[in-house]
DNA sequence: CTGTTAGCGCTTTCAC
DNA sequence: GTGAAAGCGCTAACAG
């Protein structure tokens, strides 16, 4: 139990004398370098097993001399979340550099399945990293797979490619995301009866289709009496978002829920506002609770200046987040940990679904 | 714009030449060390603001030699909450030794302040960073403010003591906890009415006051409607919890919402579903709702075994979670920082209150 | 297949 | 006040 604190730590050095071999031997051990007799393998991993002995990862860092570079290769569209994700690279950029490191965001059309496969490709033997918004498809796969191959670390960040060879996925589980989601909207609309609406931007998109379908799950296990309309597609525009909201109002009078579950989110805080106006002048005459009552549960996505301003006032009941800062920096560790061959500490960088509500806002 | 990315940084070596000075002269502005002439000084940062030099921390660490050691002070007694933060602290084993970085975990009474005081003056001298989780108490205050004299760098961890000189809380917010907990238990009763009830350890701690004082401003505010039952004092433990809420069950009929401030959950657990079974047989042959009808909205605090448990039955509705392993690698990640005088990353270190449901969980 | 050796960019004596 | 020089524990190039 009481080990001596006062002993300095073991260097490669003493693993080598133990081993009775020479430092550079030791280190291409510890490095699975080939020109190793296997005996001589055996020895030296040995002798690091016995003695727990952990290579000082300061000193690796100097001795390398050479800089890493890692790519992000993001989105070029003006993505609000996306946008938070590079604002927070931007603030890591004195903890980058004291650690000769390097971040540089390549902007691609992440949509167009050749165009982001050619953007992974160029970037083929110049990086020791890369992190990128992928899209599910074979030529990313493959473009991804060839990284892989070339010796590059590649994590696939917010959007993931199961299928690939990516070393590492940080984002969330989106299907646990919308079932969240559905539990929220559910728990929030409580004794009321009622239709629930659904707006996504596309249900071609694997995150919002893996949303939706967790939605749909706990809507169909645990709100039976809630009926749930056809999805609306916005594309993740405000404009059409809204239209479509409203004539959907228009048809339905009994909606008391709404899930969002992309952007186009002051589109649909709009039309819910509009609503809300409308049903209040039909009623106050009647009844003075037309708000309460009539109140539609809206849940989100994503904790943006917008989201942030309409859970303020009440208009949204809650947002479903994947914090942005989080996933920056956990992309940029995961990379780094794998480039220097170190373990990855798998609690720190997963990434949880938050419930931001009124009372908890970040 | 343009970079020239080939370059390699620069180093002290580079700001020594342009500053016209050596070495050591430009070490010691860097760590304002005594011993250098005011104008030199001048000279010498503004050499290194002209070229925005940072100085490469792995070099600087190998330098050092001597290794940092970090004491973390803990309560003594069996709480799984700070027992979690002790795992997780074992978890960074490997990534502490790779750094060369030592912790120890300090086992004191942290309830008895003067206890608590003695041991952290007990640790001066011989760590460069200290956690504790600290009871706010002059005599605590004075202990934490002789160790920040003597160059110690304090955290104060879970539970702060404001006016100290701490360098540093990692811990949450506990009005907002209370109120996001207070924002949860009325917006999941929803249309229904009757009392809610508080079960919390002591009132005399800190944190669950303010806890308490945080959720009664929700409800007074936004829920008025729903009576708020005095607080039950169980002073966290399981019994005790139980006895009172039973009772307190068997003269109102009419609660629907509960709120445990602090621990003793597996008391409260236990008076909430003898409370069911006895609402179910009373109603059976009238109604066959009696579940959802009579059952009571319960949110408490952390995600431990038992309240993972409780929530996939259903029996609790939410937990309001400061993540253990968040607040032990940033408390460690804190004091490294301080004490290599590196920034903190605020965004990154900062915890936040979580919002645990079933489908949610971690 | 294995060993020797010259640094990496700092910190820290010890001299001047 | 300031500078010169010896490492810290690795990596990588080169020599056998």
């Amino acid at each position: 139990m009481a080990e001596d604190a006062s002993t300095t730590a073991l260097t490669l050095k003493d693993i080598a004398r133990e081993a009775g071999v020479s430092l550079a031997t030791v280190d291409r051990v510890l490095h699975n370098r080939p020109g190793v007799r296997p005996d001589t393998v055996r020895r030296v991993k040995e002798a690091i097993a016995r003695n727990a002995f952990q290579p000082h990862v300061a000193a690796a860092e100097l001795a390398r001399g050479r800089a890493r570079r890692f790519a992000f290769v993001m989105p070029s569209g003006p993505n609000p979340f996306m946008q938070q994700i590079e604002a927070y690279l931007g603030e890591m950029s004195g903890w980058l550099s004291a650690r000769r490191l390097s971040v540089e965001i390549v902007a691609t059309d992440v949509f167009d399945p050749s165009v982001l496969a050619a953007s992974l490709e160029s970037l083929s033997g110049d990086y020791d990293g890369v992190a990128v918004v992928a899209l599910d498809h074979p030529s990313v796969r493959a473009a991804i797979n060839d990284l892989v191959e070339a010796g590059t670390k590649v994590v696939t960040l917010v959007s993931d490619v199961p299928s690939s060879r990516r070393h590492h996925y940080v984002g969330i589980d989106n299907i646990a995301a919308g079932r969240t989601a559905g539990a929220l909207v559910g728990r929030l609309i409580g004794q009321r009866s009622g239709k629930v609406a659904i707006v996504a931007g596309s249900q071609a998109l694997r995150d919002h289709a893996e949303r939706i379908f967790g939605f749909n799950q706990v809507m169909a296990s645990e709100f039976p009496d809630l009926g749930v309309l056809p999805v609306l597609e916005g594309r993740d525009e405000d404009n059409r978002s809204e239209q479509l909201l409203a004539r959907l109002f228009g048809r339905h009078a009994d909606i008391v829920g709404l899930y969002n579950v992309g952007a186009g989110t002051q589109g649909v805080g709009k039309a819910l506002t509009d609503k809300a106006l409308t049903d209040k002048a039909l009623t106050d005459k009647v009844s003075s609770d037309a708000g309460r009552e009539k109140r539609v549960v809206f849940v989100g996505h994503d904790v943006t200046a917008l989201t942030r301003r309409l859970l303020l006032q009440g208009v949204m009941d809650a947002a479903i987040s994947q914090n942005p800062g989080h996933e920056a920096r956990a992309a940029v560790r995961v990379l780094l940990a794998l480039a220097r061959g170190e373990p990855i500490l798998r609690e720190q960088e997963k990434i949880r679904i938050d419930i931001v509500m009124r009372d908890n806002l970040p």
